[in-house]
This record gives C-alpha cells, sequence and structure tokens, in this order.
DNA sequence: TGCCAATGTATCGCGCACGACTTAATTTCA
DNA sequence: TGAAATTAAGTCGTGCGCGATACATTGGCA
C-alpha cells in the first residue's frame, strides 16, 4: 500500500511540528533565541538544581551530540556557563548566569502567545496533548500489541 | 508564565515527530531512504504525473533550498532524473527511474508496520491526525480568533 | 594495586530545514 | 516591444538531530 503524504499519519504530525516552530519563531527572535534553545532554557529556568548535559538530555529528549554544540552556543551567549562537577568530574554542570535567568521574563508572554495563535481553548489542547503522549509512549515502548 | 519542557504542548508534537522518526528509521533503512526522502518518494509515487521542485514542495510542505540537494541525493542513488520542462524552462521536471518505481513495491509494507507500533486502531488515528491537522491550519492561517 | 566495565561528555560525518540571496526564464502591461 | 514584475530553482550560512566513535573519569573487584 502506498500513501500520498497528506494521508499519512506521520506527515501530519510531521508538519504540525513545522508550523509550531513557525509560530515560534517570531517570538524567540525577539530573545535571540532557537526552538530548541528555547526548551534548553525553559528546562533550566524550571529546574530545582543546576542540570548535567544528560539532565537535560532527558528532559528535552536530545542527545549529547545535539546538546553539546547547541550549549556552547548559549555559553558564547553568555546565558550559561559550563563548568565540571567538583563531585563528579565526568559530569559537567550547566548553570545559568545572571544574563540567562533575566531572559526568563522576557520569555514569560510566549506561552500566552502560542495559545492565542492556536485559537483553542485549554482544555482541548491538554487533551489532545494526552493523547499525543500516549502515542509517543506507544512508540517508544514498541508494544505493538494491537 | 515559565512551563518545563514536558508540559508544554508544543514539546510533546515535538517529541512524537521524533519518536515517529524513530520508528521508520529501521525499515527506512533497508530501503536506503531518510524520513524526508521518504515522503518526496511518495509524492512521486501517487502523483499523477511527473513533478516539479515546487510541486513537491508543495506536498511535502518543504522549500526548494531544502529540496534541491535532497533531490540530487536521489537522482545519485538512481531513483529519479532530474530534467528541464520543455513547456517552462525554468521548471524541473522530476521522474521516477525504473529503480525509483520498484522501490515501491519494497516499501509497501511499512504503512502497516508502522500502524502496528502505534498499537492503535485505524479510527483513533485518523480522529486524532484530523485534529492534528486542524491544529495545523490555525496556526499557518494565524487565525488567533479564540 | 592494578585492571576493567560503566558512565558522561565531546567529536565527526551526514542529512535535513530554513531565511536570505542570486540567477534565469516567463509573463505582464505600459 | 521592451522594461518591470513574477515565478522557479539553486546557493550559502547557520543550526539542529542522530548514529558511531573516542576519550576521560569513576567505581568496583580481583
Amino acid at each position: 500500500m502506498t500513501l500520498a503524504p497528506h494521508d499519512m499519519f506521520c506527515f501530519s504530525l510531521y508538519s504540525a511540528t513545522h508550523a509550531m516552530q513557525q509560530a515560534y519563531r517570531p517570538l524567540l527572535e525577539e530573545i535571540g533565541l532557537t526552538y530548541p534553545q528555547y526548551l534548553v532554557m525553559s528546562a533550566l529556568w524550571t529546574a530545582e538544581n543546576p542540570l548535567s548535559v544528560s539532565g537535560i538530555g532527558r528532559e528535552v529528549q536530545l542527545e549529547s551530540s545535539t546538546l553539546t554544540p547547541l550549549l556552547k552556543r548559549l555559553e558564547t551567549a553568555g546565558l550559561i556557563v559550563r563548568r565540571r562537577n567538583p563531585e563528579d568530574e565526568r559530569q559537567l554542570q550547566v548553570d545559568l548566569t545572571d544574563a540567562g535567568r533575566a531572559l526568563q521574563a522576557r520569555a514569560a508572554h510566549i506561552p500566552a502567545c502560542i495559545l492565542e495563535k492556536t485559537g483553542m481553548d485549554v482544555e482541548t489542547l491538554r487533551r489532545l496533548q494526552g493523547e499525543i503522549r500516549d502515542l509517543t509512549q506507544r512508540l517508544r515502548t514498541g508494544t505493538g500489541d494491537a
């Protein structure tokens, strides 16, 4: 069986992700972040303690090969500092700088802006998010026990 | 307001897309295609007539700057040929080769494999797809008239 | 004490994805 | 008819995203 892209479920997901990133783009440009950088910064803003690279990886589901260069760009931008954890020299401890913490306030309006762009109510989005998460879980655990 | 990644709707979408691509990866490796290449080939397999670069772009929602190198790789792999449309020399006509057409049969089992990996029934997926498409439309047209 | 597997990070190569720009062909219309 | 606008494809630079791999540190364990 051969489906055209617009009939594939995966393609609808794929274009929704692209459309979402396009919705974020103008908002993130204002604060000088890309979308994955925004996710990493959000993880740092909401974390109790400084995170390691692998800790960030768990939060945003990305590999160190993706994160290392991304974190270096955030460090160059002066938003974070990277130093070795004295407790365990294998780990890199990622801390927010003052500039990094200050950026949180400038990003605080973004969730509401995105919600408005969807034109949908929070309950609908929450339910949809739950279903999408469920699908992700099923794909990851590979429980093809239909 | 600051949300952690796992509470963001956009992040659930983003990870679902990644999980989906990971589900496709082993299946596509067998036939030597990447995920975007598979989308482009699917567009060509299901098209009535040969497509131009912009025509493919409409089908898979990608820019010529993404498609040009991708199409060159498909041509190098011997799956397509690219020639100028004599009717309008600006356009490039993309045709499947015999090898490109032959690949369709080797890819025919993929949709069913993915469906099985989701462990969900077709009706649920169709409904979810409809909702995701609706969201995409809203984001694209920018009708933030909530 | 010396070794070795596990863990954490970084590097490399490849392939998207996109905005901005360039080049070339076609169309429009003054 | 010919200059301007439009359309199509390609180029370039930046930034992911990942698999494979390399390398250092750590924590057993003989």
